[in-house]
RNA sequence: GGCGACGUGGCCAAGUGGUUAAGGCAAGGGUCUGCAAAACCCUGAUCGCCGGUUCAAAUCCGGCCGUCGCCUCCA
């Protein structure tokens, strides 16, 4: 079975195949950097880092471009609200957003293009529509002409006049029709702008992504991302502005991620019902995210609330007690090799289910089942060879979907040394049946964040 | 009003025509342990409601109810 992927445009899932054998041109629209980063926007990041995670896990070469909208009405009102530079603000969460996708563990784009960086290539395109009748200009700026495209609608489904119907667009005393778009807008007092044929001006909304695509991957791409609130209009804006311009098909493969929702509604910044990334890492671990946005379909809304932070925490805590250490040295035999095939058959899984989709939570449940097996084989005595090698494919497999079991705790490294004490003399306060004081021990080192258990081979402690 | 998605055990969530409906969390019982923790074993759902198609439906079709998204900036 190949790897099927959902496209938005065609509302079915096709076999993925792309242009250029091995090679994946992907395009994820990346943030409009004028505030900080909220957990839904991690989402979206963490998704296609799966996505692209899987595609090279499958043996694609992946270029992943995402954009910075660093030119845009946001900043400019922030800017005008604050005093600052625009370019400022700009940076700053361009800087941010560096550093969360560090923190998330998301791999890097390959290439991370700035609108203000691709001021020429929007002029020229503008410039091309303008001659092919695809885009007039007036005096608010260049527009794109929308009756002029046959297809308009085709991703998300509307009909020129459904849209109309029901809607409070303002028909603009400058525009031909109400669904025309600016790709150009003239400079208005105080604003920052570039020349151009058109007096001086800025890139409208949804041209930059449309240059940047072009710029970066080319004519047509094989996946372009984000998440499903960017069906409408911004992706079928980008549609009819590249196909108009290229006049071939964009995008192969249109995916969406589905929404985060706070208490029942989208977290959006306009509802103000956000969370941020930095409010989050503050108190979980980057992982429990993760585990929690891939324990349901990306195409799916996602509740996100405490329960379901914490219900993740202890579930990533269990995947994680897989990786403890064996106790024997049990290599051959019946429960060596049940463990074995317990592995072979997580992988198997893991892979028929991450194709069909990207069904991660179907392929966290065949993890869960490697987790009981290999837990159920260190109780038997397993230990070796085939112990470390499951051990190793519940590794490579939570690997592929960008989870750390593995944790370094620096913290617990310099305490190290007086845990050890203190679990030293607990041990001799128990040869003596001293309970209640090894007790104490324990439940004090528990109140400072460390786990105390006890074995046969003698007491471990790790950091909560 | 238009377009679209979803409704599976207490909670989260796979499964989309046919063996005993994955998995996680929580809960209860048990093994182990001085106790605890961890781990292991055991226990629970007929799939929103109604009707239809079919030898057979959670899975297809229709209706209803409910939740959510987009239609304005939005991952």
């Amino acid at each position: 079975m190949a790897l099927q992927v959902y496209n938005t445009l065609t509302r079915r899932k096709e076999p993925f195949e792309t242009i250029e054998p091995g090679k994946v041109r992907m395009y994820v629209c990346g943030p409009t950097v004028y505030d900080k980063a909220h957990v839904g926007h991690a989402m979206s990041a963490i998704v296609f880092d799966m996505v692209r995670r899987y595609l090279q896990y499958k043996g694609y070469d992946v270029i992943h471009v995402m954009n910075f909208t660093d030119v845009d009405d946001k900043i400019i009102k922030r800017s005008q609200e604050t005093g600052d530079d625009p370019f400022a603000i700009s940076q700053r969460y361009v800087d941010e957003f560096h550093r969360h996708i560090d923190e998330l563990r998301v791999l890097p784009a390959t290439i991370y293009p700035r609108v203000s960086d691709t001021i020429p290539e929007i002029v020229e395109m503008v410039q091309t529509l303008q001659e092919s009748r695809h885009a007039y200009p007036t005096e608010g700026g260049v527009y794109f002409r929308v009756r002029q495209d046959d297809d308009y609608g085709k991703l998300s489904r509307r009909k020129l006049d459904d849209v109309l119907t029901g809607t409070r667009v303002e028909v603009g005393e400058s525009k031909e029709d109400p669904n025309d778009f600016a790709l150009w807008k003239a400079q208005k007092p105080g604003e920052p702008a570039w020349p151009s044929p058109w007096g001086p001006g800025r890139p409208g909304w949804h041209i930059e992504c449309s240059a940047m695509a072009l710029k970066h991957l080319g004519e047509q791409i094989d996946i372009h991302g984000g998440g499903n609130d960017l069906i409408f209009p911004h992706h079928e804006n980008e549609i009819a502005q590249t196909e108009s311009y290229t006049g071939q098909s964009f995008a192969r493969y249109w995916m969406h991620n589905g929404m985060l929702q706070l208490s029942g509604e989208k977290m959006s910044k306009s509802l103000g019902n956000l969370v941020t990334v930095d409010e989050f890492l503050a108190g979980h671990e980057a992982d429990v995210l993760r585990l929690l946005i891939l324990s349901s379909h990306y195409r799916k809304p996602l509740a996100f609330n405490s329960t379901v932070i914490e219900d993740n925490a202890r579930a990533l805590a269990r995947l994680r007690s897989a990786l403890r250490p064996a106790v024997g040295r049990i290599a051959t035999g019946t429960e060596a090799e049940t463990l074995a095939a317990a592995a072979a058959q997580a992988r198997t899984g893991f892979v028929e289910s991450m194709d069909d989709d990207f069904n991660t939570a179907g392929a966290l449940g065949y993890l869960f089942e490697l987790v009981t097996a290999i837990n159920r084989a260190r109780d038997a005595g397993v230990g070796g060879e085939p112990f470390a090698a499951a051990q190793d494919a519940l590794l490579e497999l939570t690997g592929v979907l960008g989870l750390q079991l593995a944790t370094v705790q620096p913290q617990g490294a310099e305490a190290a040394p007086f845990i050890d004490l203190l679990l030293e003399l607990r041990a001799k306060l128990r040869v003596v049946k001293q309970y209640a004081l090894a007790d104490e021990v324990r439940d004090r080192l528990t109140d400072l964040g460390v786990v105390v258990e006890d074995t046969r081979e003698g007491s471990t402690w790790r950091m909560q």
